[in-house]
DNA sequence: ATGGTCAACGTGCCGG
DNA sequence: CCGGCACGTTGACCAT
């Protein structure tokens, strides 16, 4: 009898790596549920066994293989792997199928797991893009609130000057006329002896 | 125990 | 139709 672990194991596979149940529709052929199979050595760090593939003479199919030896382990890439990627991806976010194979090549990796990466670090990239967005339209937000305060006092201040011959909001026009400020609708009003105002001017 | 990170996956969409 | 990508998700691993 095997142990839990194998036990959990065979659920594993049975799901693919998520657990993840996929609904209907169109499954990529070439995308094997596990294409790619990882052990633990003593320490616990994760051993990509594809890279005995890439030097194994085995004929048969590996990911079938893999399929009776467990759930795969989550494979850690090295610090040379990650900072030759990270390197790769400013040069540029997206790579070709040359360049791709290449790198691929040159980091013993499969080209699938280096598009992985790619992907995830392109998520990751907007990711924190959205959140530095986010934080700068706080700031703006913050600002714009600042200075809508800043206003609404200064008009406060405005209106609660007294409107009179002494204010700097009377202008004497003529020696009938007053050109001044409505208090409560901020127009400019010209004021004529005998009564007939006569709106200027919105302010507002 | 628990939350964060990240490789790997399934799915849907889009352009060639 | 197919390949590539974005997006959302999963679970192994790790630090705390």
């Amino acid at each position: 009898m095997e142990d839990a672990e194998e036990c959990i194991t065979g659920l594993c596979l049975g799901l693919g790596m998520g657990g993840y149940v996929p609904k209907k529709g169109k499954q990529k052929e070439n995308r094997p549920v596990l294409d790619l199979a990882f052990e633990l050595c003593p320490k616990g760090e994760a051993i990509n066994l594809n890279h005995d593939k890439v030097e194994s003479t085995d004929s048969d199919n590996s990911n079938t293989n893999n399929n009776n030896k467990g759930c795969r382990k989550k494979l850690r890439l090295s610090k040379d792997q990650s900072s030759m990627l990270e390197n790769s991806f400013k040069l540029h976010t997206t790579l070709n199928p040359v360049q791709k194979q290449a790198l691929a090549d040159q980091l013993n990796l499969t080209t699938r797991q280096v598009e992985v990466w790619f992907q995830n670090r392109r998520a990751r990239t907007k990711l924190k893009q959205t959140e530095v967005d986010r934080e700068w339209l706080k700031k703006q937000c913050q600002n714009l609130s600042d200075e809508n305060k800043r206003l609404k006092k200064e008009l406060q201040e405005l209106r609660a000057l007294k409107v009179g011959p002494s204010s700097p909001l009377c202008i004497q026009l003529s020696k009938t006329a007053t050109l001044t400020m409505c208090s409560s609708c901020d127009k400019l009003v010209k004021l004529n002896e005998g009564n007939n105002n006569i709106g200027l001017e919105g302010t507002n």
